[in-house]
DNA sequence: TCAAATATGCAACTTTGTTGCAAAATACTT
DNA sequence: AAGTATTTTGCAACAAAGTTGCATATTTGA
């Protein structure tokens, strides 16, 4: 993977960012300095390479952060922790230390990935 | 809530669907037959009124389903139930009789609603 | 049946995401 | 270090998704 001044950039300002961002987020905290077709595909590669991963929503605005370790471990890639997302600051972020507990699915069912996504009030929206 | 030709429609089209549906589903379900500004402005309806909900995804393709009765009751809109997405179809169902597990989450933190997305193979799939 | 309230369709628009291609940047070879 | 092959970028053009205002049509309720 070549390194290119827009792939560093946008690794800094993931570097840089306590929240997921959305590729709009990322547009701007680099100052529109690249084109957003570049994003979309440096997105891409870098989630194919493991090094961020997506988190789901129901606003159509799909969110990206850096995998940290637990999730690049152990062959192959598992996101394996928890998201939350503040109703009031609209913040989403990863909380590495709360694990995705295990599901029984019914029978027949084969199960690969578990995404969950809570949402309420953070802790810096509550004081 | 008025009773319409497009919303008893496009609520016959959630009866007679065993799975989650996109906007563009419903819109070909109908015959094309609603404007799509219709659709989008049914659906924020039926969300309101706590008929559907939506169910996160990382694709930029928002599903709706049909509220069940556990998801209606005690008071407030609950959806409690996982979600599962076949990876081989990519058709996605509630799974009713599976229950969100509960999380703990850190201090500071308060919870609204969980949501749960699985994916893998589904039964008909894996046959 | 009629008036008030509500829902629909249309047009125009914004935002989001995709594709092909030529130019530019990076990596590789010697 | 130079030159070539490979990869990445930006641009243009497009497709798809979602929103808003407004006039018309449909429902509701008196």
């Amino acid at each position: 993977m070549s390194l290119t001044n827009g792939r560093k950039s946008i690794l800094d300002v993931f570097l840089s960012s306590k929240t997921a961002l959305t590729h709009q987020d990322i547009e701007s905290k680099c100052s529109n300095q690249f084109d957003r077709v570049t994003i979309y595909r440096t997105l891409q590669t870098f989630i194919d390479k493991g090094l961020i991963h997506t988190i789901p929503s129901t606003d159509s605005n799909i969110r990206y952060a850096l995998c940290n370790e637990a999730c690049l471990g152990s062959g192959h890639h598992h996101d394996n922790h928890v998201h939350f997302k503040c109703e009031r600051c609209g913040d989403t972020i990863c909380l590495d230390e709360v694990t995705v507990p295990v599901v029984k699915l019914p029978s027949g069912y084969s199960l690969r990935e578990i995404n969950m996504v809570v949402s309420g009030t953070c802790r810096s929206c509550k004081k």
